[in-house]
DNA sequence: TCTGGGGTCCTAGGACCC
DNA sequence: TCTGGGGTCCTAGGACCC
């Protein structure tokens, strides 16, 4: 028996937590440079607000239409740290190899072999809900079923209608009450089916949950892909899907940002490209990785027809695979130079790591000064590239001890070292206080 | 004026090897 | 007329997820 716990709208909630007077009404949190709308409450869905509306179309309606609508920035150190307490809340219920955290607002849990501590699951459900609602303050709804998928149906059956109460137990159901409830689902709801599958199944006459279970998995996977076949196992309970207890190193890293206002040229551009290298390169450092490959891109504006468009890139493979920020920014900005072409209009710009390994696999250039072979030459003396290494190692690490301590960004190599607010940087107008993080902006009380 | 950012997996096809 | 069999590696593109 699997839970999947999942916080409600949680980007809204997360800030509702510290904003009770916004409960009971329309909350919306916008993704970065206050883009388009990524998480809204069901007040605002009720207002007819679609996700991933454009804010400045929005709040034109909205004023129109004497709307009682909230507007949020994007505030991910907020969000990150609300997670990190509900994933703690969650993580008492299970043996740290039972729990499996799936996204920022989601994590699975593996009740299999605690079943009898929990012999009623709905009752289980709701001691979660309560408990994650008591120490957190954030809304959760909980789904359970015999497979991941099952149980992120069960969850979005418990979300969608209310007459569970938030909790949804799929294993209870006998197969009748299963199938209506499942008949009631429609196929592009399933978790692994989107907009494009979905289509084609209709097309082929599955056009519900139930159906798609009904459905044989070899045909399917003949019509689509082997992802189709264990969705389809999954749905009739068996499991297909791994468990990961802790998340793997991340294949591909990548840092990209629209800028607050576009940009023309190559000088203009790089500031930002090398703020996006640093990042990627921290990120990289951060989990222990070096990038055999880095890449560059940049876009002009897809909603504006009018403009000519251009979205050139390029990557390139390191002569020797690195996480240094001034090596990879090096390589960034130079990328950058080859594919700008003048006469445009640039409003995003990335960097893109690639064949990222641990560093500790570090595969030198043929072309480097000799390295020893560990162990057996230990007493010998380090060759001028190895201390160059190692001295830029040390200055790394002076370089994260920095920022973790001081804030991100706040140490730098050359271009991205400018803190100064630049019309590159995101525009964030509706920024909520870092309650949590910051001492300066704990709420007071009094 | 203004439309997000970050990932994974799978498959097909091309280039190459013996 | 007739042109093998068995592989690997890489990349691009398409699909999905939050």
């Amino acid at each position: 028996m699997l839970a999947l716990v999942d916080a409600n709208s949680f980007y809204c909630s997360a800030e509702r937590v510290f904003r009770p007077d916004l409960n009971g009404r329309a909350v919306v949190v916008l993704s970065n440079n206050d883009g388009c709308v990524v998480s809204r409450t069901s007040e605002a869905k009720v207002l007819g607000v679609p996700m991933g509306a454009p804010w400045f179309q929005l709040r034109d309606q909205a004023r129109r239409s004497h709307w009682d609508l909230t507007a949020f920035s994007s505030n991910y150190t907020l969000y990150g740290d609300m997670s990190r307490r509900f994933m703690s809340v969650l993580a008492q219920f299970v043996p740290p190899e039972d729990q499996s955290v799936y996204s920022i607002d989601e994590s699975f849990l593996d009740f299999s072999k605690h079943t009898h501590l929990h012999p009623d699951a709905t009752a289980l459900g709701h001691t979660i809900r309560d408990r994650v609602r008591v120490w957190t303050g954030l809304p959760v709804c909980v789904g359970f079923g015999g497979t991941q998928t099952l149980a992120k149906m069960a969850n979005h059956i418990a979300k969608k209608q209310p007459r569970w109460m938030g909790v949804c137990d799929l294993t209870a159901l006998a197969e009748p009450a299963l199938h209506a409830l499942l008949s009631e689902v429609p196929v592009g709801d399933v978790w692994g089916i989107g907009r494009r599958l979905s289509a084609q199944l209709i097309d082929g006459g599955i056009s519900t949950a139930a159906d798609l279970r009904a459905a044989d998995p070899k045909r399917l996977r003949e019509r689509f892909s082997v992802v189709v076949e264990r969705t389809v196992r999954e749905l009739q309970g068996a499991r297909c899907l791994g468990w990961e207890t802790e998340p793997p190193a991340k294949k591909q890293i990548i840092s990209s940002r629209s800028f607050g206002a576009p940009l023309y040229t190559a000088d203009d551009l790089m500031a930002p490209v090398h703020a996006h290298a640093a990042r990627a390169a921290e990120k990289a450092r951060a989990q222990g990785s070096v990038a055999g490959r880095v890449g560059v891109w940049l876009t002009t504006n897809p909603f504006r027809p009018q403009d000519p468009q251009h979205t050139p890139s390029r990557s390139v493979a390191l002569p020797s695979p690195s996480a240094d920020t001034a090596v990879l920014a090096a390589w960034s900005t130079a990328l950058l130079r080859s594919i700008v072409r003048p006469g445009y209009r640039y409003v995003k710009a990335g960097v893109v790591l690639d064949d990222l390994r641990p560093h500790t696999e570090h595969q030198g250039s043929l072309f480097d000064a000799p390295r020893p072979g560990r162990a057996a030459q230990a007493d010998r003396v380090p060759s001028r590239g190895e201390e160059w290494d190692a001295k830029r190692a040390q200055l790394m690490h002076v370089l994260d001890t920095a920022n973790i301590k001081w804030g991100s960004g706040h140490l730098g190599v050359g271009w991205s070292g400018i803190r100064a607010k630049q019309d590159w940087s995101m525009k964030r107008d509706m920024l909520s206080p870092c309650y949590t993080t910051n001492w300066d902006e704990v709420r007071a009380v009094s």
